[in-house]
DNA sequence: GCTTGCGCTGCAATCGTTTGCATCACTCTG
DNA sequence: CAGAGTGATGCAAACGATTGCAGCGCAAGC
């Protein structure tokens, strides 16, 4: 069980150990004799050799890594992704180096630049910001690159995000036919492409829909957290904007509305419907079950490893945008607006 | 930008680069005059040399990165825990490669092969059974393991988990304080040393309380999940043994408590007392807020880490068993028993 | 003034694979 | 039967860093 090489199975096989690795490699295989071949695999075989994969990198300079960049690992809606990931990377015999890069630009960079240093083949990034031109430029030096949960603007970069814009409209258009007119909208951060896809598919339903157009309306959220959504609900409550329902755009922002709702001993959706946006594991157990689109997100993953697994092999490629389909998943936390009259 | 060697910076430098490589290693450093060193340090920055890991990996045979080992990344009790390796990884300069096994032995068993072809210099375990040996073994061959989370029974490996047996102590007194008499425990799989230890608690704590002890109030769960805590929970209460709380080995399962008290109509706590344990995110989300014993996710991964890179420092230690303390967190899913009778 | 010793640096082998090229034994063709 | 062609294998140079050893210059010691 000790380390064996190339070299002691060459011998065994009583050949080069030139020949071994042909015979290995199943891309050159039919380049030695079927003989010699079988000659080769039993000594592999009885001797228990395995491929030094650090020695085959230096030599090929692939490392058959490729770096995840994300935001938080203990935020559900990312293992999901990283198990897509991993799914399809171990059919290509690629493995995973993953971080987590709390959406803050220095760590990313840090992070970045140490999965460089340790020569991923490519990047499957969850954490690109609009400005930001950093995946651009790595691209530009030929890091392979594939975008996935957010995309990049115009940026030829290959992407998978979930199609926010649909699912907003099946979310609003649920709201209307519930008969909510007035909804308040918890936009994400507008340096993402998911917060503006989000926001426009917002604006776009609701004028489609025919419901109030009320710049009051629509709220930005600083980060992508509870604490966040909280704030800036507690905020529009004390506005004295009327509104019926919340389209939080994201989970855990609608999650932040709900211990504004306890806090105040609102109770939902009697007195206020809410929806989320993600469908992140855990949410149809919150109390009232949360009504949100559903987002593939394991396909997202799977979706994004195969993009980058294509472009590994390609010398020049055409750069593809995809976007997966959503669903709207209705639960308990919208019902008829009323409550507020009612009381 | 392109990939730069030690041979390019010996020649800006004026120097060999078998000196570039002494100036660069903290170890060897004070080997090399200072004048050169910095002349050495100038080139580096200027040219912006940085080291490539595969050829040194394959030259020192050290590859600075740890397999972990989980079972699965979208159980929210586990990225925690990976947060917390990777806190400490970082400091030292390691990476780790992330697999999740679906307490599956067979793909735990791929997975591992998979890692120890790549290298790793070594493994965090949170998947191991009590009957196995598999982990021994790897270890008597050289390889470097620290257990978190779970332990294997008596073997020689560093291992660090939750102090499991107290914190059940404190979950029945707690129990026992409110008035309950009768406890159903819903344990975990006997083969692993979690489910072993909180029984262990289980059983002395209820005696000490004086508290019913009845076999019949013990059901092994086959896993930890919120499908199998819904069985073997369902079928107690079909039993006719009485009970008015339940102890569930884990927050998963306790979540397949709530599923069959909200399918039957029943109301918790005042129908039934429900306690899990770890304390995993979001269970105070809830309805009601799960009472259960926190479990400290993330330092349990970070002292995990710590105890893999003392080893692999040393030739020869002492395994280390390490409890962690835990703390009991009461919500609102534990109350006076009573609402069975006063029906 | 010559040796000894020491501090610094160069030299070259090595880690285990991959791969272009050379070589060899054949077979086939005309 | 000579020459070309072909298929199989050996040879050896990379890949980029580390590191034991050797060599060099120089200061100190006698």
């Amino acid at each position: 069980m000790a380390n064996l090489t190339l070299r002691d199975v060459a011998r065994a096989a009583g050949v080069h150990s030139g020949t071994v690795s042909r015979a290995l490699n199943p891309a050159t295989r039919d380049r030695v004799s079927p003989e010699t071949v079988r000659r080769i695999d039993k000594a592999v075989r009885e001797l228990g050799y395995t491929p030094n994969p650090i020695a085959r990198s230096l030599r090929t300079s692939k490392s058959h890594t490729v770096g995840v960049v994300i935001p938080d690992l203990t935020n559900p809606l990312f293992p999901p992704m990283v198990r897509g990931i991993e799914s399809v990377l171990d059919e290509y015999g690629y493995s995973p180096l993953i971080v987590s890069t709390d959406d803050d630009p220095e760590r990313e960079a840090t992070h970045i630049s140490a999965l460089l240093a340790r020569q991923v083949d490519g990047l499957i990034v969850g954490t690109a910001r609009l400005g930001d031109t950093t995946f651009d430029e790595l691209a530009a030096r030929g890091t392979r690159i594939a975008l996935i949960n957010r995309r990049a603007a115009d940026s030829g970069l290959d992407s998978v995000t979930a199609d926010d814009d649909t699912g907003m409209s099946l979310l609003i258009h649920h709201l209307a036919t519930l008969g909510h007119r007035r909804l308040l909208c918890l936009a994400g951060p507008r340096n993402t492409s998911t917060a503006v896809a989000r926001l426009r598919g917002f604006h776009s339903a609701v004028r489609a829909e025919g419901l109030d157009d009320d710049a009051q309306l629509v709220v930005e959220c600083a980060s992508w957290t509870a604490a966040e959504g909280a704030a800036r609900f507690a905020e529009a409550l004390d506005g004295g904007t009327p509104f019926t329902a919340v389209v939080a755009a994201t989970d855990l922002v609608a999650m932040g509305c709900y211990d504004v709702m306890a806090e105040r001993g609102l109770s939902c959706p009697d007195d206020m419907s809410i929806a989320g946006f993600n469908d992140m594991p855990f949410v149809n157990r919150l109390a009232p079950p949360l009504t949100t689109v559903a987002v593939p997100q394991y396909e997202i993953g799977r979706e994004g490893a195969q993009m980058l697994m294509a472009a590994l092999g390609q010398q020049e490629h055409m750069p593809r945008t995809v976007l997966l389909p959503v669903t709207l998943t209705v639960r308990g936390s919208t019902g008829a607006p009323g409550g507020h009259r009612e009381r």
